[in-house]
DNA sequence: GTTATCACG
DNA sequence: ACGTACGTGATAACA
């Protein structure tokens, strides 16, 4: 039997606009709502396998199927802005896939849906439904199913309706729904019903008697009847409501023979057509393009090629024509250049007037003559360098010892800047969203091969076309970087960091393995002990590392009170078992178990796996990945080393210097509470500052007006806990479980700050009204985070991007300054001619590993460059100590 | 590959 | 009435 899937595309749509995150192309047009369409499509037809697909479509007209009611669907919220915008897409791609779509002035997506199942049954087909409505649950017949959709936790799934699930769920036959809605009516379809039946009463009925026309027979005997749900107040309303109840069956009858030009072998599944792989570069679905099929072969070349990204090749294998080159590169403007990540390997693209570019390839395997003196000329100062991921370059050429200078470009660092939440900035991805077209896709694959391109995947054929790619983005994004008020970030922060980055991650952090090797035992050891005891009060043994297995023994076997929260079972988190802490024994055991076996997993056993040969662990700080504008620290991450308890801290110990050297650790203290009252202008808070002293206790003080000698611990706590808050964009309720007090206490500590600090307060109000307006917010020295979710019209999204817009611009200028302060530092640090280098950030924090001699010297120069870098209403402090391992070094 | 947990600022 | 703080990365379990 042939079976074909049909889509309410309404209802379909309007679940991934509302479960999605909002995403735009480049251009500012909306598309998550399409994309979650397509996305829940795909998975449908991987579920299915139908041999025939079409969507319908609602057009709403002046004129309904039911006139009569002329507030018919008005109680109905109209479409939003950015929703409505996405339907005219969806049509496009559906008609570019071709598939087929149905919409028939007047008539709802259910009567479509109805007249084409009723079709399908008429010539031996069978039918899928997908819709999110439980209306078209009555369509349900033993050769039509209904796959309804939910929405939740952002994610839409269906559930299968047959007959049989029907029945289970609901106790009588599908085709009662109709009887169920003309009882209990239904409000956003402007149905009556019997007024006073709900939905209790109206299902008792329904499963009792079935059709209207059945219980409205059986009146008589209803009072008798020994477990009727019809109390004599029931049948009265019944009876008066009969004509309502049997108009209102008419209303929720959906129609099953609309006036549809349809035939289900019309519909039968076809391959995409030409136009689909364009426009999915243009939505920026490149995901979709594979998993759709698509391929550039059914593109026209017309609607390709805006930009030339095909070069010309020379394969370059004679001294004497690289040393050619390389005076035409130092005569050039400049260069773009990709380099093979062992820098077996470079493509470099000049364009000497004219559009005519020339790209050499260059490989060390093939060419006659000295390759490191040829790296030598070409990474020195005297040829001006544009590429891909520069700090990464930079790292392969001092790993060996060439020189890495003369760069003043990064496409993926411009493209970061540009648009810091797009999540991927390889160079196949940039051409995409830029140019909307594809560089030629690799001959070849081999892992790692071009890493440095940001892209696994890449090969030697399309070396040259990624070197253009480099060039001609360079020109597109210095454009949009200078239009942005981006360039001077770009060029004072982002770029010169590429090198201190690359010499930091060089030098790494030496690490004592033996005493680390010998902190792991000692965890294990207790770890061992912990499982056992805990074991034994279980009464079974169990993975305590399963958070499915532990809450079956904590609040299965055990019975303890389960907290809350959940996605797959209860929360076993840290927040719940403290409060079970004196429940039950075990509870203390498993929360220790879990502190040791963190420490021992993570940092002694994965720092330990993580040294060099030369006893020095190496971290990546990565460039390209926050929202605000931090860095990140991968493999091994050396931002997340414990210091919050005695025993994590243990882990700072067995960071070390080399022979002879100390550790410096200089932080900012309190910077994102300075830039809050900097930048909010708050003058009681920047006298805070101004003033000396604790800036919490100060807080307290003012907030409950009392000496800040008579502020006791609690009211501290309290204050910190708001400040906290307030950077984060804080609610009530979140700041009482912060602080474990009432969500009324926790108000009225708002208050007070907010009386306090009425400048922050208007600050809060003011950012998240620009940012609307803006659709981005911004840094001090104007790094942007685009929102468009503070469009949404999803309150969660939309307080979310709230809550970021009061963030970003707090802890992206902090982070703004941390990355001045490094140039700073690294610059001085050379001019003065030391040794000290820095080795470590992390975050408010730097690093700084020297000889002994140069501690004092070294200390007082973090200090004022960390202080001194720029100039605010508020001082910035930063206070430097140094010690023979980090423990000691943070002072 | 996703989820839960927990380490950091 | 909503659901509950911003930004990260690593590990182990489980599907």
């Amino acid at each position: 039997m042939k079976k074909l899937m049909a889509i309410d595309g309404n209802s379909i749509i309007n679940r991934a606009y509302y479960g999605i995150r909002p995403l735009t192309t480049r251009d500012g047009l909306y598309t998550h709502a399409v994309f979650g369409f397509l996305t829940t499509l795909l998975r449908l037809e991987g579920e299915e396998k139908p041999d025939a697909v079409c969507v319908t479509f609602d057009v709403h007209a002046p004129t309904f199927r039911h006139t009569a009611d002329a507030a018919y669907k008005a109680t109905r919220k109209p479409m939003p802005e950015e929703l409505r915008m996405q339907m005219p897409v969806l049509k496009d791609v559906l008609d570019a896939l071709n598939i087929p779509r149905y919409e028939l002035e007047g008539w709802e997506a259910d009567d479509l849906l109805g007249t084409i199942s009723r079709r399908c049954e008429a010539e031996g087909w069978e039918c899928v439904v997908v819709t999110g409505d439980k209306d078209s649950l009555q369509l349900i017949t033993d050769h039509t199913k209904v796959k309804l959709a939910s929405t939740r936790m952002g994610q839409t799934t269906t559930r299968d309706m047959t007959p049989e699930t029907f029945r289970e769920q609901y106790g009588f036959d599908p085709i009662h729904m109709i009887d169920l809605k003309a009882l209990m009516g239904d409000a956003s379809d402007n149905i009556p019903g019997v007024p006073g039946v709900g939905e209790k009463t109206a299902m008792g009925l329904v499963q009792m008697y079935g059709s209207i026309d059945s219980l409205y027979g059986h009146m008589p005997e209803i009072f008798t009847a020994p477990e009727t749900p019809a109390r004599p107040s029931v049948v009265k309303k019944l009876t008066e409501g009969e004509e309502s109840a049997r108009h209102s069956h008419w209303l929720a009858t959906i129609v099953t023979d609309a006036p549809l030009d349809f035939r289900p072998e019309n519909n039968l599944c076809q391959r995409p057509g030409a136009a689909a792989y364009p426009l999915f570069l243009r939505l920026e679905f490149t995901k979709l393009i594979e998993k759709f099929g698509l391929t550039a072969e059914e593109v026209p070349a017309a609607e390709t090629a805006h930009t030339e990204l095909s070069v010309t090749v020379e394969q370059v294998t004679e001294q004497k024509r690289a040393e050619e080159l390389l005076a035409v590169w130092r005569q050039a403007d400049h260069v773009a250049l990709l380099a093979l990540p062992d820098l077996t390997g470079v493509a470099v693209v000049c364009r000497t007037g004219g559009d005519t570019a020339v790209t050499a390839e260059l490989f060390f395997e093939k060419f006659q003559g000295d390759w490191n003196a040829l790296l030598r000329a070409l990474f020195s100062e005297d040829i001006k360098k544009v590429s891909h991921n520069v700090k990464d370059l930079m790292r392969a050429l001092l790993e060996n010892a060439l020189p890495a200078e003369g760069f003043i470009f990064d496409t993926a660092l411009a493209a970061y800047l540009l648009d810091a939440t797009a999540g991927s900035y390889d160079l196949g991805r940039l051409v995409v969203s830029y140019y909307n077209t594809e560089l030629p896709k690799p001959l070849y694959l081999e892992p790692d091969a071009f890493s440095l391109l940001g892209d696994a995947g890449a090969a030697e054929a399309a070396f040259g076309s990624y070197a253009a790619a480099v060039d001609a983005l360079y020109g597109t994004l210095s454009e949009k970087l200078k239009d942005q008020n981006m360039w001077e970030l770009f060029e004072t922060a982002e770029l010169p960091l590429c090198r201190v980055l690359a010499e930091m991650e060089l030098a790494g952090c030496r690490v004592d393995a033996g005493a680390l090797a010998g902190f792991g035992e000692l965890l294990s050891a207790r770890t061992a002990e912990l499982e056992q005891s805990i074991y034994d009060m279980a009464g079974e043994t169990f993975n305590i590392n399963s958070p499915k297995q532990l809450g079956e023994i904590l609040f299965g076997k055990l019975g303890l009170p389960h907290g809350k929260k959940t996605k797959t079972g209860w929360s076993t988190n840290a927040d719940v078992l403290e409060k079970l802490r004196y429940e039950a024994p075990i509870v203390g055991a498993v929360l220790e178990y879990r502190q040791y076996a963190k420490l021992k997993s993570t940092y002694a056993d994965g720092l330990l796996k993580a040294i060099d040969p030369d006893g020095r662990v190496r971290t990546s700080f990565q460039m390209t990945v926050t929202a605000t504008g931090r860095l990140s620290s991968t493999e091994p991450n050396l931002q997340n080393i414990p210091t919050r308890t005695d025993l994590g801290s243990e882990i700072r110990r067995m960071f070390v210097p080399a022979e002879g050297c100390v550790l410096v650790d200089a932080d900012y203290s309190q910077i994102e509470l300075r830039l809050l009252a900097h930048i909010s202008g708050d003058e009681a808070m920047r006298s805070a500052f101004t003033s000396g002293g604790d800036i919490h206790t100060a807080t307290a003080a003012q907030v409950f007006h009392v000496a800040p000698e008579d502020v006791t611990h609690e009211m501290r706590r309290s204050a910190k806990a708001v400040n906290f808050g307030i950077v984060y964009g804080i609610s009530a309720f979140s700041l009482s479980q912060d602080i474990g007090v009432s969500v009324a206490e926790a108000k009225a500590y708002m208050e007070a700050y907010f009386a306090t600090f009425p400048g922050v307060r208007k600050y809060m109000d003011q950012v998240v009204e620009t940012a609307k307006e803006a659709g981005y917010v911004e840094t001090i020295f104007h790094r942007r985070r685009d929102l468009p979710e503070l469009k949404s019209s999803n309150f969660n999204l939309r307080s979310f991007g709230e809550r970021v817009a009061l963030n970003m611009p707090i802890q992206g200028t902090a982070a703004d300054i941390m990355k001045l302060a490094m140039v700073a530092v690294w610059k001085r640090l050379r001019a003065e001619g030391l040794q000290a280098r820095l080795v470590l950030q992390v975050h408010d924090e730097l690093i700084v590993e020297c000889p002994e001699a140069e501690a004092e010297q070294a200390a007082k120069l973090l200090e004022e460059e960390m202080e001194h870098v720029v100039h605010l209403s508020v001082p910035l402090t930063a206070e430097a100590h140094w010690g023979r391992n980090w423990l000691e070094a943070k002072g």
